[in-house]
DNA sequence: GGATCAGTTGACAATCATTTGCAAATCAAC
DNA sequence: GTTGATTTGCAAATGATTGTCAACTGATCC
C-alpha cells in the first residue's frame, strides 16, 4: 500500500480543516475539494461539476452547488459573479486579489493594489463604516497599440 | 392647457434622445422613463414593476425588463447586482460614482473617488488594458463606535 | 470488523430572475 | 384615418440555484 495521499505542500489542508470542525469529508466533497485545490481559474458549479463527474461519474449537480455553499460559508473559496451567467467559484487560498475581465475573451486576470485597499478603507471610514468585503472588477479590452 | 411638461432642468431628455435614435416612445417606455428619472434609489425590475403599475395598470413586467435593457445599450441606465439576487437599476445621468452597501440594512451608499479611478486605470495600463468599465462596491457595517 | 444513526447524497420537483414566441395592440408617418 | 413595422401583454420557456425526501454512508462506539 502506498503511503496516505498529502495535499501539496503550501495548500491549505481544507478536508482536515472540515473533519476538524465536525463536518463529514464525503467522498462527494474530496473530489470536489481537489478540484478546487487543483485548478488556478474561475469555473461555474457546471464546469466543477464536469471535471467532477469525470473523477465520480455518481456526483451530482446538487451536490456540487451544496459543497460550494458550505465551503464558501467556510471561507475555503469565494463567489464571483463576473458580467452576468453563472456565479464562479475561485479557491480562497493565497492573497487577496482583485480582477481584470478581458471582454472580449473572458480572461481573468488577477491583480492586487495595496494603494486602492487603503483607499477603499479610508472612504468607508469616512462613512462610518467597516469594510466587511469588497468587489472590484476592471471590464476591459487589450490595448490597441500592440 | 398647462404647457407641456418639461423634464427637469440637468437631467438628460431620454424621451427625445430615444426619438431622435428613431426608437419609439411609446407609452409604457414613458411611464419606465419618468419613474427612472425621478428615483434615486436602486430599484429592482419587480419593484419598477410595482411603480409603473401605479401609473399605467396595463404594464407588463416584461415590457420592464425589455425597457430595461434597451435603455442599458441606450447608456442611459445602469445595471447593478449587490449581492445575489435580482439586478437593481439606476439612472446613469448624473456623474459616475460607485456604491457601499450597507449589509444589515442594505442601504445603498454612493461615493466617488479620483484617486481609486486614477489607480484603476495605471493598474489596467500596466496589464496592457484599456478599462470599458469596472465595478467597485465595499460590502460594510455601521461603525459600532457611536 | 460490524452496528449505529445523524449528516449527506442523488434524483427530481420547485423556485427565482429573466427571456422569448406570438398574436394583438399601438405608434409615427403618410 | 390608414398603414405597417415596432412594441406590447401574456404565457410558456429558459437558466441558475435551491428545496424535498427517501436512500445511503462515514465517523464513532463496541
Amino acid at each position: 500500500m502506498a503511503k496516505r495521499q498529502k495535499v501539496p505542500a503550501g495548500k491549505p489542508d481544507y478536508v482536515k480543516e472540515l473533519s476538524k470542525a465536525g463536518i463529514r469529508v464525503t467522498r462527494p466533497r474530496r473530489v470536489i475539494i481537489d478540484i478546487l485545490t487543483e485548478t488556478d481559474d474561475h469555473p461555474d458549479a457546471m464546469e466543477i461539476f464536469r471535471r467532477a463527474v469525470q473523477v465520480d461519474k455518481s456526483i451530482s449537480l446538487s451536490t456540487v452547488y451544496r459543497t460550494m455553499k458550505l465551503l464558501e460559508g467556510f471561507g475555503a473559496i469565494h463567489r464571483h459573479a463576473f458580467g452576468s451567467g453563472p456565479a464562479r467559484f475561485e479557491n480562497a487560498a493565497g492573497e487577496h486579489h482583485d480582477h481584470l475581465i478581458d471582454l472580449d475573451t473572458g480572461d481573468v486576470i488577477e491583480f492586487k493594489s495595496d494603494r486602492i485597499e487603503a483607499l477603499q478603507a479610508e472612504i468607508a471610514q469616512a462613512l462610518g463604516y467597516d469594510i466587511v468585503h469588497h468587489r472590484l472588477e476592471l471590464y476591459g479590452r487589450k490595448k490597441a497599440s500592440g
